[in-house]
DNA sequence: CGATTTTGACCAGCGC
DNA sequence: GCGCTGGTCAAAATCG
């Protein structure tokens, strides 16, 4: 999984979807004024007040130079982690994306009242995390932070996550 | 019965 | 060097 462009399965195809998140970034970025805690470089761009949901769409890289120098426990070579983060506007905490989910910890974070939960790709060769946080600012707002990409199909129908990537290129020409 | 969630413990990095 | 915070693991519990 050396491959950390996008976090899109569609990026190999290169579908009308994908340049949007390319778009995002457009976006003026603040470090510290997300969530007052660790300058993570969050990129904000959604508005106020758009629709339904997933309206406020965000972006972040956030190249975490977490580099071990030594084998410890795992033996894994973490020398980069590119991380995304989508700030999704919704209800429910778990937004589904088409692929499956094992959950492996569950943390409270200081700035934050609502735990952070961490998740797992469970498709066999697949590592990508995502972690789902919830603002205590404004409890509708859910931040993803992706990690890694996916280099498998989806075995569901993302009929749901392609209509909310639509949503988003919509919204995002609209705003831009 | 298998897969997944829950929850506490453990560990590593960073700041003081 | 110690304490805090964040991330992961693993065993037990729960669900389908």
């Amino acid at each position: 999984m050396e491959n950390d462009q996008a976090i899109f399965p569609c990026s190999s195809s290169t579908p009308p979807a994908s340049h949007l998140s390319l778009n995002m970034v457009n976006s003026h970025a603040y470090n510290d004024n997300f969530q007052g805690d660790k300058a993570d470089g969050y990129f904000n761009m959604g508005g106020p007040n758009f629709s339904d949901f997933s309206q406020s769409q965000s972006f972040v890289g956030t190249e975490s130079t977490n580099e071990v120098k030594s084998d410890k426990k795992k033996g894994e070579k973490k020398v980069k982690k590119p991380k995304y983060a989508f700030q999704t506007r919704s209800q429910v905490d778990i937004l589904d994306d088409g692929y499956r989910w094992r959950k492996y910890g569950q943390k409270a974070v200081k700035n934050n009242k609502f735990p952070r939960s961490y998740y797992r790709c469970t498709h066999q060769g697949c590592h990508v995390k995502k972690q789902v946080q919830r603002l205590s600012k404004d409890e509708g707002v859910v931040v993803t932070t992706y990690e890694g990409m996916h280099s498998h199909p989806i075995n569901k129908s993302n009929d749901n996550f392609e209509h909310i990537l639509t949503q988003m290129q919509i919204y995002t020409a609209q705003n831009l």
